[in-house]
DNA sequence: ATTGTTGAGTGATAATCGTCACAGCGCCTT
DNA sequence: AAGGCGCTGTGACGATTATCACTCAACAAT
């Protein structure tokens, strides 16, 4: 294995999947905080800051954000870097600061399910954390991102100290739970078009007419709900048909939320 | 509905569902323990020597315990009844004292998909505890069972004062939340023989020869795995032919573990 | 013993959906 | 301007699976 890339403490870059995807094994510095320069406590309060947008930390206050923030590490990944792979010994918990990443299972024979998307302010790795068992799923940068990581053993000592985060913590997981459970929901009790219709009503606007909060390819539905591509766009023709959806440009707008919710419920 | 049990604050039957199954739906009492007899105290006993064998009070001491133990009400429920109900507002923790339950989703025609079957010492309800959302999902019992009740208030206010306990509720809804996104991969990457493996396997006693925990009707694993009984039959006999496995009296033996788990992965 | 109930086996048929193949379109780069 | 690339649209076809309609076996209840 060739290294390509230099592992500096903060702000080290690691290089996209492929041919080079020798450069995902970089590992970062193991550098504890404690050794970081004193131009590091500017930094602090800059992680403190962003450590306070996280619904994780939500109830902390200043002083307890910092504390976290010292025990978080800088990590860039570029589009396409795996973060974290299944079957890893998981020892990180991951805050998205900046960019998005994709949480997935990929099969033996490559088809790769799409657990979740996270964005800014979302978080990964925790169960690995808690439970000290592998990663339960290959977690990738979609678009060019930055990651806080915090190690395991830093994490649980402050949140020895910080209760209310493990109550935020189940609240995540909660959610989390109900969220895979309606999932499963879905794939048993829909039909493809069915699962479309969900998976736009989630990713909409609340408004009328509601658009999409972001653009989604007709193959990162498809890897989401569980069909395949040709399928998922036979299904948008048919809501533009009917006039559920119009689509200008890439840009979907729900016309009739009702009738799409309507076909997100089992036997239309 | 003819009213065919009085209600009494101990060992009430509530009725079950249907028609004549009323019979069975006998209840037990809402009186909080704290207004419970002196007699009561045996009883504490018992019920902390049954927390004791439940993982989420594994690190309690016998103090801890028999505080749970006083927050607890013994409820029964016949076969078939409906313990709770997706939708309705959550404020219960339930512990299975002994019978077996099945976590199940309902779709508008009537399909169910079963999410999980409980049985002693496994609990659910947690997550309306927890963020106080309603009910994600039907819970009913498979079996004439008996539940130890825990109202949130009660349970919160214990779990402040017992800190092991939230980490012990972190660890299972990891568990789960593994088990879930597990079941999402499977339903996606895999074809219906592909799942039956996977949940004789999920259910096999871990020797060699390996039976089954318990028997497994070909229409409750069709509510599992989201197929129908039908193509779960099939599956079954084409596991039998090919010497996958065997069946003597509707008790599965499995004779090629191997071969089994090689069906239970993508891409055979 | 007879009847009822529940679970299992199976053939025929139809619907859904994945796969393959290819065409077109917008957009970016050079 | 030309080519390349990613995304979408669509037809044809086949595989998987659900559904329907029975039959049969095991076992419990009357």
């Amino acid at each position: 294995m060739v290294i390509l890339a230099t592992v500096v403490p903060y702000g080290t870059f690691v290089g996209a999947t492929g041919a080079v995807e020798s450069l995902n094994m970089v590992t970062f510095g193991t550098t504890p905080v404690r050794f970081a320069p004193p131009s590091m406590s500017v930094s602090l309060d800059r992680i403190a800051d962003f450590l306070s947008t996280v619904p994780l930390f939500r109830e902390l206050d200043r002083a307890a954000l910092r504390s976290f923030a010292e025990i978080t590490r800088e990590q860039k990944y570029a589009k396409g870097a795996m973060i974290v792979s299944e079957g890893d010994p998981g020892d990180a918990l991951y805050l998205v600061r900046s960019g998005e990443v994709k949480v997935m299972l990929v099969g033996e024979d490559g088809r790769e399910v799409i657990l979740g998307q996270l964005g800014i302010s979302d978080h990964f790795g925790e169960l690995a954390l808690i439970d000290g068992r592998p990663r339960s799923a290959h977690v990738m940068a979609t678009v060019a991102s930055s990651l806080l990581v915090l190690r395991r053993a830093d994490f649980r000592r402050q949140v020895e100290q910080q209760p209310q985060v493990g109550w935020s913590l189940l609240m995540e997981l909660s959610r989390r739970l109900r969220q895979a459970d309606g999932t499963i929901g879905s794939l048993v009790l829909l039909d493809v078009p069915g699962r479309v219709a969900k998976v736009l009503l989630e990713n909409a606007t609340p408004g009328a007419p509601a658009t999409l909060i972001k653009p989604l390819t007709h193959q990162t539905m498809a890897q989401m709900i569980g069909a395949s591509r040709e399928t998922v766009s036979r299904a948008m023709a048919e809501f533009q048909e009917k006039g559920l959806i119009s689509v200008q440009r890439r840009q979907v707008t729900i016309t009739d939320r009702t009738a799409l919710e309507t076909r997100s419920r089992p036997r239309l």
